[in-house]
DNA sequence: TAGATTGTTAATCGATTAACAATC
DNA sequence: TAGATTGTTAATCGATTAACAATC
Protein backbone atom coordinates (compact mmCIF):
# COMPACT_ATOMS: atom_id res chain seq x y z
CA UNK A 1 0.00 0.00 0.00
CA UNK A 2 0.80 3.36 -0.85
CA UNK A 3 2.07 5.49 2.05
CA UNK A 4 3.43 8.75 1.29
CA UNK A 5 2.91 12.02 2.71
CA UNK A 6 0.90 12.77 -0.06
CA UNK A 7 -1.26 9.88 0.44
CA UNK A 8 -2.20 10.51 3.67
CA UNK A 9 -2.50 14.25 3.73
CA UNK A 10 -5.33 13.03 0.87
CA UNK A 11 -7.12 10.88 3.62
CA UNK A 12 -7.09 13.21 5.91
CA UNK A 13 -8.68 16.18 3.50
CA UNK A 14 -11.31 13.76 2.96
CA UNK A 15 -12.01 12.59 6.57
CA UNK A 16 -12.53 16.62 7.18
CA UNK A 17 -15.06 17.29 4.11
CA UNK A 18 -16.40 13.82 5.16
CA UNK A 19 -17.48 15.34 8.25
CA UNK A 20 -18.32 18.89 7.78
CA UNK A 21 -21.10 16.78 5.14
CA UNK A 22 -22.01 14.87 7.91
CA UNK A 23 -23.31 17.87 10.23
CA UNK A 24 -25.25 19.10 6.79
CA UNK A 25 -27.02 15.89 7.10
CA UNK A 26 -25.20 14.51 3.93
CA UNK A 27 -25.77 10.77 4.19
CA UNK A 28 -23.84 9.87 0.81
CA UNK A 29 -21.01 11.07 -1.36
CA UNK A 30 -19.80 10.98 -4.81
CA UNK A 31 -16.42 10.63 -5.99
CA UNK A 32 -16.86 13.27 -7.95
CA UNK A 33 -17.53 15.85 -5.01
CA UNK A 34 -15.30 14.84 -3.03
CA UNK A 35 -12.40 15.23 -5.43
CA UNK A 36 -13.77 18.67 -6.03
CA UNK A 37 -14.09 19.52 -2.50
CA UNK A 38 -10.23 18.07 -1.77
CA UNK A 39 -8.79 19.32 -4.53
CA UNK A 40 -8.01 16.74 -6.64
CA UNK A 41 -10.08 14.40 -9.14
CA UNK A 42 -12.60 11.58 -9.09
CA UNK A 43 -10.00 8.96 -10.63
CA UNK A 44 -7.66 10.38 -7.75
CA UNK A 45 -10.34 9.56 -4.71
CA UNK A 46 -11.34 6.26 -6.07
CA UNK A 47 -8.05 5.37 -6.60
CA UNK A 48 -7.41 5.66 -2.80
CA UNK A 49 -10.30 3.93 -1.57
CA UNK A 50 -9.57 1.30 -3.51
CA UNK A 51 -6.42 0.63 -1.98
CA UNK A 52 -8.22 0.97 1.36
CA UNK A 53 -10.49 -1.43 0.43
CA UNK A 54 -13.03 0.93 0.87
CA UNK A 55 -16.03 0.32 -1.40
CA UNK A 56 -19.00 2.55 -2.75
CA UNK A 57 -22.20 1.63 -4.54
CA UNK A 58 -22.23 1.55 -8.52
CA UNK A 59 -24.56 3.99 -8.28
CA UNK A 60 -24.95 5.76 -5.17
CA UNK A 61 -21.38 6.98 -4.35
CA UNK A 62 -20.41 5.99 -1.02
CA UNK A 63 -22.19 5.86 2.42
CA UNK A 64 -20.34 8.71 4.84
CA UNK A 65 -20.70 7.06 7.86
CA UNK A 66 -19.47 4.04 6.62
CA UNK A 67 -16.56 6.15 5.40
CA UNK A 68 -15.64 7.62 8.32
CA UNK A 69 -15.53 4.48 10.22
CA UNK A 70 -13.24 3.14 7.73
CA UNK A 71 -11.13 6.03 7.34
CA UNK A 72 -10.73 6.45 11.65
CA UNK A 73 -9.56 2.55 11.10
CA UNK A 74 -6.69 3.43 8.84
CA UNK A 75 -6.21 6.80 10.09
CA UNK A 76 -6.80 6.53 14.14
CA UNK A 77 -9.58 8.40 15.73
CA UNK A 78 -9.52 11.67 15.52
CA UNK A 79 -9.07 12.52 19.08
CA UNK A 80 -6.94 15.06 20.65
CA UNK A 81 -3.66 15.37 19.47
CA UNK A 82 -1.64 16.76 22.21
CA UNK A 83 1.60 18.50 21.46
CA UNK A 84 4.34 20.46 22.86
CA UNK A 85 5.79 23.91 21.24
CA UNK A 86 9.54 25.56 21.80
CA UNK A 87 9.72 28.95 21.11
CA UNK A 88 7.02 31.44 22.38
CA UNK A 89 7.55 34.19 20.15
CA UNK A 90 4.87 35.62 17.51
CA UNK A 91 4.47 32.71 15.68
CA UNK A 92 4.53 30.44 18.75
CA UNK A 93 2.53 32.47 20.99
CA UNK A 94 -0.21 32.78 17.84
CA UNK A 95 -0.35 28.64 17.68
CA UNK A 96 -0.82 28.84 21.61
CA UNK A 97 -3.75 30.76 21.45
CA UNK A 98 -5.09 29.31 17.90
CA UNK A 99 -5.04 26.44 19.84
CA UNK A 100 -7.67 27.80 22.62
CA UNK A 101 -10.62 28.51 21.35
CA UNK A 102 -10.55 26.72 17.79
CA UNK A 103 -11.99 23.13 18.55
CA UNK A 104 -9.26 21.20 16.51
CA UNK A 105 -7.80 18.22 16.79
CA UNK A 106 -5.05 19.95 17.76
CA UNK A 107 -4.59 20.47 21.43
CA UNK A 108 -0.92 22.42 22.44
CA UNK A 109 -0.39 21.53 26.68
CA UNK A 110 2.83 23.40 27.20
CA UNK A 111 5.38 25.69 25.93
CA UNK A 112 8.60 26.44 26.41
CA UNK A 113 11.41 29.48 25.39
CA UNK A 114 14.57 30.78 26.98
CA UNK A 115 13.16 34.61 27.63
CA UNK A 116 12.74 34.95 31.04
CA UNK A 117 9.74 37.55 30.17
CA UNK A 118 7.90 34.89 28.40
CA UNK A 119 7.97 32.69 31.41
CA UNK A 120 4.40 32.24 32.80
CA UNK A 121 3.78 28.61 34.49
CA UNK A 122 0.78 29.21 35.70
CA UNK A 123 -0.68 30.13 32.68
CA UNK A 124 -3.66 28.31 31.04
CA UNK A 125 -0.87 26.91 28.49
CA UNK A 126 1.90 27.17 30.97
CA UNK A 127 5.12 28.26 29.19
CA UNK A 128 8.44 26.95 31.20
CA UNK A 129 12.14 27.44 30.94
CA UNK A 130 13.69 25.32 28.01
CA UNK A 131 16.05 23.86 30.64
CA UNK A 132 11.98 22.06 31.71
CA UNK A 133 11.88 20.39 28.10
CA UNK A 134 13.12 16.91 28.20
CA UNK A 135 11.47 15.86 31.53
CA UNK A 136 8.33 17.21 30.68
CA UNK A 137 8.12 15.49 27.36
CA UNK A 138 9.41 12.20 29.11
CA UNK A 139 6.70 12.45 32.06
CA UNK A 140 3.90 12.90 29.49
CA UNK A 141 5.02 10.64 27.25
CA UNK A 142 4.98 13.43 24.12
CA UNK A 143 5.56 12.52 20.56
CA UNK A 144 5.02 15.11 18.74
CA UNK A 145 6.02 19.07 19.02
CA UNK A 146 6.44 22.36 16.95
CA UNK A 147 9.42 24.07 16.28
CA UNK A 148 8.82 27.61 16.56
CA UNK A 149 12.57 29.07 17.07
CA UNK A 150 15.01 31.46 15.54
CA UNK A 151 16.94 28.92 12.26
CA UNK A 152 20.02 29.36 14.80
CA UNK A 153 18.60 27.35 16.99
CA UNK A 154 16.24 24.84 15.22
CA UNK A 155 18.38 21.87 14.70
CA UNK A 156 19.99 21.74 18.45
CA UNK A 157 16.18 21.77 19.29
CA UNK A 158 15.47 19.26 17.38
CA UNK A 159 17.95 16.78 18.58
CA UNK A 160 16.96 17.50 22.53
CA UNK A 161 13.68 16.62 21.64
CA UNK A 162 14.37 13.31 19.55
CA UNK A 163 15.98 12.72 22.81
CA UNK A 164 13.77 12.99 24.90
CA UNK A 165 11.18 10.99 23.21
CA UNK A 166 9.88 12.98 20.34
CA UNK A 167 9.25 11.13 16.90
CA UNK A 168 7.26 13.86 14.73
CA UNK A 169 8.22 17.67 14.52
CA UNK A 170 6.35 20.40 13.21
CA UNK A 171 9.16 23.27 12.11
CA UNK A 172 8.71 26.55 11.01
CA UNK A 173 12.14 27.59 11.65
CA UNK A 174 13.78 28.36 7.97
CA UNK A 175 16.30 25.76 7.96
CA UNK A 176 16.41 22.93 6.40
CA UNK A 177 16.75 19.60 9.26
CA UNK A 178 18.33 16.57 8.66
CA UNK A 179 15.49 13.63 9.59
CA UNK A 180 16.72 11.27 12.21
CA UNK A 181 16.25 7.83 11.44
CA UNK A 182 12.84 7.08 12.94
CA UNK A 183 11.66 10.38 12.98
CA UNK A 184 9.45 12.80 10.89
CA UNK A 185 9.90 16.28 10.13
CA UNK A 186 6.98 18.57 8.64
CA UNK A 187 8.31 22.02 7.45
CA UNK A 188 6.13 24.93 7.44
CA UNK A 189 7.81 27.60 5.18
CA UNK A 190 5.55 30.71 5.68
CA UNK A 191 8.20 33.16 3.42
CA UNK A 192 8.89 30.31 1.14
CA UNK A 193 5.18 30.18 0.30
CA UNK A 194 4.87 33.66 -0.81
CA UNK A 195 8.10 34.18 -2.48
CA UNK A 196 6.70 31.13 -4.51
CA UNK A 197 3.36 32.91 -5.09
CA UNK A 198 5.21 36.20 -6.25
CA UNK A 199 6.94 34.36 -8.27
CA UNK A 200 3.89 32.71 -10.36
CA UNK A 201 2.46 35.99 -10.52
CA UNK A 202 5.83 38.18 -11.73
CA UNK A 203 6.39 35.45 -14.65
CA UNK A 204 2.76 35.55 -15.61
CA UNK A 205 2.64 39.56 -15.38
CA UNK A 206 5.28 39.37 -17.82
CA UNK A 207 3.39 36.97 -19.87
CA UNK A 208 0.51 39.42 -20.31
CA UNK A 209 2.76 42.37 -21.32
CA UNK A 210 3.93 40.74 -24.43
CA UNK B 1 11.55 24.59 -18.51
CA UNK B 2 10.68 22.94 -15.69
CA UNK B 3 8.23 25.40 -13.92
CA UNK B 4 6.32 23.40 -10.95
CA UNK B 5 6.12 25.13 -7.31
CA UNK B 6 8.67 22.44 -6.60
CA UNK B 7 11.28 23.21 -8.89
CA UNK B 8 11.15 27.09 -8.11
CA UNK B 9 10.92 25.96 -4.47
CA UNK B 10 13.83 24.19 -4.60
CA UNK B 11 15.53 27.56 -6.29
CA UNK B 12 14.03 29.24 -3.67
CA UNK B 13 15.90 27.44 -0.94
CA UNK B 14 19.35 27.74 -2.74
CA UNK B 15 19.36 30.93 -3.10
CA UNK B 16 18.60 31.11 1.10
CA UNK B 17 21.65 28.57 1.73
CA UNK B 18 23.71 30.10 -0.43
CA UNK B 19 23.03 33.46 0.86
CA UNK B 20 23.63 32.36 4.40
CA UNK B 21 27.21 30.75 3.01
CA UNK B 22 28.04 34.27 1.52
CA UNK B 23 27.58 35.72 4.76
CA UNK B 24 30.11 33.45 6.23
CA UNK B 25 32.66 34.84 3.70
CA UNK B 26 32.32 31.26 1.78
CA UNK B 27 33.23 31.86 -1.86
CA UNK B 28 32.11 28.59 -4.38
CA UNK B 29 29.81 25.90 -3.33
CA UNK B 30 29.60 22.23 -4.04
CA UNK B 31 26.55 20.72 -5.57
CA UNK B 32 26.60 18.06 -2.50
CA UNK B 33 26.34 20.78 0.56
CA UNK B 34 24.21 22.67 -1.59
CA UNK B 35 21.89 19.52 -1.43
CA UNK B 36 22.62 18.76 1.41
CA UNK B 37 21.65 21.62 2.82
CA UNK B 38 18.86 22.45 0.91
CA UNK B 39 17.55 18.58 1.56
CA UNK B 40 18.01 16.85 -1.86
CA UNK B 41 20.40 15.62 -3.56
CA UNK B 42 23.82 16.23 -5.38
CA UNK B 43 22.08 14.98 -8.70
CA UNK B 44 18.84 17.33 -8.18
CA UNK B 45 21.03 19.94 -7.55
CA UNK B 46 23.42 20.17 -10.96
CA UNK B 47 20.18 19.13 -12.59
CA UNK B 48 18.57 22.13 -11.66
CA UNK B 49 21.41 24.28 -12.15
CA UNK B 50 21.81 22.62 -15.42
CA UNK B 51 18.08 23.79 -16.72
CA UNK B 52 19.06 27.22 -16.19
CA UNK B 53 22.21 27.04 -17.94
CA UNK B 54 23.99 27.56 -14.68
CA UNK B 55 27.36 26.34 -15.16
CA UNK B 56 29.79 25.24 -12.31
CA UNK B 57 33.78 24.61 -12.61
CA UNK B 58 34.49 21.30 -13.20
CA UNK B 59 36.51 20.91 -9.94
CA UNK B 60 35.73 23.74 -8.08
CA UNK B 61 32.08 23.92 -7.50
CA UNK B 62 29.89 27.14 -8.34
CA UNK B 63 31.18 30.37 -7.71
CA UNK B 64 28.42 31.93 -5.35
CA UNK B 65 28.06 35.13 -6.51
CA UNK B 66 27.87 33.77 -10.14
CA UNK B 67 24.82 31.65 -8.42
CA UNK B 68 23.52 34.66 -6.87
CA UNK B 69 23.09 36.47 -9.91
CA UNK B 70 21.85 33.73 -11.74
CA UNK B 71 19.20 32.92 -9.47
CA UNK B 72 18.05 36.43 -8.45
CA UNK B 73 17.35 36.38 -12.70
CA UNK B 74 15.42 33.98 -13.17
CA UNK B 75 13.53 34.50 -9.47
CA UNK B 76 13.70 38.06 -9.18
CA UNK B 77 15.74 40.07 -7.18
CA UNK B 78 14.60 39.12 -3.57
CA UNK B 79 13.43 42.62 -2.58
CA UNK B 80 10.52 43.16 -0.24
CA UNK B 81 7.24 42.02 -1.11
CA UNK B 82 4.63 43.75 -0.03
CA UNK B 83 1.43 41.98 1.18
CA UNK B 84 -1.85 42.63 2.38
CA UNK B 85 -3.86 40.33 5.34
CA UNK B 86 -7.39 39.76 5.76
CA UNK B 87 -8.65 38.55 9.20
CA UNK B 88 -6.03 39.71 11.81
CA UNK B 89 -6.99 37.11 14.55
CA UNK B 90 -4.52 34.70 16.66
CA UNK B 91 -2.54 33.96 13.15
CA UNK B 92 -3.51 37.02 11.50
CA UNK B 93 -1.86 39.42 14.13
CA UNK B 94 1.18 36.96 14.75
CA UNK B 95 2.01 37.19 11.24
CA UNK B 96 2.11 40.90 11.11
CA UNK B 97 4.21 40.79 14.29
CA UNK B 98 6.66 38.14 12.52
CA UNK B 99 6.71 40.52 9.62
CA UNK B 100 7.84 43.69 12.10
CA UNK B 101 11.02 42.95 13.48
CA UNK B 102 12.32 39.99 10.71
CA UNK B 103 14.17 41.01 7.94
CA UNK B 104 12.52 39.46 5.69
CA UNK B 105 11.43 39.35 2.15
CA UNK B 106 7.95 39.59 3.22
CA UNK B 107 6.28 42.70 4.19
CA UNK B 108 2.84 42.85 5.27
CA UNK B 109 1.36 46.67 4.79
CA UNK B 110 -2.37 46.33 6.03
CA UNK B 111 -4.75 44.35 8.04
CA UNK B 112 -8.13 43.95 7.03
CA UNK B 113 -10.84 42.45 9.62
CA UNK B 114 -14.79 42.87 10.66
CA UNK B 115 -14.64 42.97 14.27
CA UNK B 116 -14.38 46.35 15.27
CA UNK B 117 -12.40 45.63 18.69
CA UNK B 118 -9.44 44.76 16.08
CA UNK B 119 -9.64 47.15 13.68
CA UNK B 120 -6.94 50.06 14.67
CA UNK B 121 -6.07 52.64 11.49
CA UNK B 122 -3.22 54.03 13.08
CA UNK B 123 -1.21 50.95 14.21
CA UNK B 124 2.38 50.71 12.27
CA UNK B 125 0.91 48.41 10.43
CA UNK B 126 -2.79 49.75 10.19
CA UNK B 127 -5.98 47.40 10.27
CA UNK B 128 -8.78 48.66 8.46
CA UNK B 129 -12.39 47.56 8.20
CA UNK B 130 -12.97 44.70 5.35
CA UNK B 131 -15.26 46.98 3.42
CA UNK B 132 -12.18 49.04 2.55
CA UNK B 133 -10.21 46.35 1.35
CA UNK B 134 -11.22 46.17 -2.22
CA UNK B 135 -10.04 49.99 -2.86
CA UNK B 136 -6.69 49.00 -1.12
CA UNK B 137 -5.82 46.92 -3.43
CA UNK B 138 -6.35 48.93 -6.41
CA UNK B 139 -4.83 52.00 -4.89
CA UNK B 140 -1.63 49.88 -3.77
CA UNK B 141 -1.86 47.77 -6.52
CA UNK B 142 -1.07 44.90 -3.99
CA UNK B 143 -0.97 41.45 -6.07
CA UNK B 144 -0.27 39.02 -3.17
CA UNK B 145 -2.92 38.65 0.12
CA UNK B 146 -3.15 36.48 2.88
CA UNK B 147 -6.24 34.74 4.11
CA UNK B 148 -6.48 33.75 8.07
CA UNK B 149 -10.12 34.04 8.10
CA UNK B 150 -12.61 31.49 9.58
CA UNK B 151 -12.50 28.47 6.04
CA UNK B 152 -16.46 29.68 6.56
CA UNK B 153 -15.47 32.67 4.98
CA UNK B 154 -12.37 32.20 3.16
CA UNK B 155 -13.97 31.15 -0.47
CA UNK B 156 -15.84 35.04 -0.67
CA UNK B 157 -12.75 36.74 1.00
CA UNK B 158 -10.68 34.97 -2.09
CA UNK B 159 -13.06 36.05 -4.75
CA UNK B 160 -13.52 39.64 -3.87
CA UNK B 161 -9.91 39.72 -3.16
CA UNK B 162 -9.09 38.55 -6.88
CA UNK B 163 -11.65 40.44 -7.89
CA UNK B 164 -9.83 43.45 -6.53
CA UNK B 165 -7.11 42.98 -8.79
CA UNK B 166 -4.83 40.06 -6.21
CA UNK B 167 -3.06 37.03 -7.92
CA UNK B 168 -1.73 35.36 -5.54
CA UNK B 169 -2.54 34.18 -2.36
CA UNK B 170 -1.53 32.16 1.08
CA UNK B 171 -4.34 30.50 2.82
CA UNK B 172 -4.09 29.70 6.11
CA UNK B 173 -7.80 28.60 6.41
CA UNK B 174 -8.94 24.69 6.51
CA UNK B 175 -10.63 24.83 3.25
CA UNK B 176 -9.68 23.81 -0.62
CA UNK B 177 -10.36 26.80 -2.78
CA UNK B 178 -10.98 26.61 -5.99
CA UNK B 179 -8.19 28.78 -8.25
CA UNK B 180 -9.83 31.37 -10.25
CA UNK B 181 -7.81 31.38 -13.55
CA UNK B 182 -5.09 32.89 -13.92
CA UNK B 183 -4.39 33.20 -10.02
CA UNK B 184 -2.39 31.07 -7.67
CA UNK B 185 -2.82 29.87 -4.23
CA UNK B 186 -0.38 28.14 -1.77
CA UNK B 187 -2.22 26.49 1.24
CA UNK B 188 -0.85 26.24 4.70
CA UNK B 189 -2.49 23.66 7.03
CA UNK B 190 -1.28 23.21 9.91
CA UNK B 191 -3.93 21.12 11.84
CA UNK B 192 -3.43 19.00 8.76
CA UNK B 193 0.42 19.12 9.14
CA UNK B 194 0.16 17.42 12.60
CA UNK B 195 -2.35 15.27 12.05
CA UNK B 196 0.26 14.06 9.54
CA UNK B 197 2.62 13.16 12.04
CA UNK B 198 0.79 11.70 13.93
CA UNK B 199 -0.33 9.15 11.38
CA UNK B 200 3.42 8.17 10.60
CA UNK B 201 4.19 8.53 13.81
CA UNK B 202 1.65 6.00 15.14
CA UNK B 203 2.43 3.96 12.22
CA UNK B 204 5.65 3.14 13.31
CA UNK B 205 5.08 2.93 16.73
CA UNK B 206 2.77 -0.12 15.62
CA UNK B 207 5.84 -1.81 14.07
CA UNK B 208 7.65 -1.51 16.88
CA UNK B 209 5.86 -3.08 18.94
CA UNK B 210 5.17 -6.38 16.73
C1' DT C 1 -34.57 0.30 -19.24
C1' DA C 2 -31.48 4.20 -19.49
C1' DG C 3 -28.36 6.67 -17.09
C1' DA C 4 -24.92 7.26 -13.75
C1' DT C 5 -21.22 5.95 -11.01
C1' DT C 6 -17.97 2.72 -9.31
C1' DG C 7 -13.72 -0.11 -9.52
C1' DT C 8 -9.81 -1.38 -11.98
C1' DT C 9 -6.64 -1.66 -15.60
C1' DA C 10 -3.50 0.25 -18.72
C1' DA C 11 -1.29 4.45 -20.50
C1' DT C 12 0.84 8.53 -19.56
C1' DC C 13 3.59 11.63 -17.60
C1' DG C 14 7.20 13.73 -15.35
C1' DA C 15 10.19 13.96 -11.68
C1' DT C 16 14.02 11.82 -9.48
C1' DT C 17 18.01 8.96 -9.42
C1' DA C 18 21.98 6.68 -11.02
C1' DA C 19 25.82 6.44 -13.63
C1' DC C 20 29.72 7.88 -15.86
C1' DA C 21 32.41 10.38 -19.35
C1' DA C 22 34.48 14.77 -19.47
C1' DT C 23 37.65 17.71 -17.43
C1' DC C 24 39.68 20.84 -14.15
C1' DT D 1 49.21 12.79 -12.46
C1' DA D 2 45.54 11.38 -9.45
C1' DG D 3 41.49 12.70 -7.53
C1' DA D 4 37.32 15.13 -7.36
C1' DT D 5 33.41 17.22 -9.21
C1' DT D 6 30.60 18.73 -12.91
C1' DG D 7 27.19 18.08 -16.68
C1' DT D 8 24.33 15.12 -19.13
C1' DT D 9 22.25 11.03 -20.54
C1' DA D 10 19.59 7.09 -19.80
C1' DA D 11 17.04 4.27 -16.45
C1' DT D 12 13.94 4.08 -12.93
C1' DC D 13 10.24 4.92 -10.37
C1' DG D 14 5.82 5.98 -8.94
C1' DA D 15 2.08 8.90 -9.00
C1' DT D 16 -1.61 10.58 -11.70
C1' DT D 17 -4.83 10.28 -15.39
C1' DA D 18 -7.76 8.28 -18.71
C1' DA D 19 -10.75 4.99 -20.11
C1' DC D 20 -14.21 1.79 -19.87
C1' DA D 21 -16.47 -2.54 -18.49
C1' DA D 22 -19.32 -3.77 -14.72
C1' DT D 23 -23.41 -2.90 -12.41
C1' DC D 24 -26.79 -0.66 -9.53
Amino acid sequence: MNTNKEFVSRLLKYRNVIMNLKKLGIVKVFSDNLGDASGTTSSQVRKDFSQLEITGNKRGGYNIDHLIEKLNSVLGENTSHKVIIVGCGNIGRAMIEFNGYHNSSLEIVAGFDTSQSIINEDAAVPVYPIEKMTDYIKEHSIKVGIIAVPESAATEIYEKMVEAGIKGVLNFARVHIREIDGTFINTVNIELQIENLFYFVNVQEKKNKK
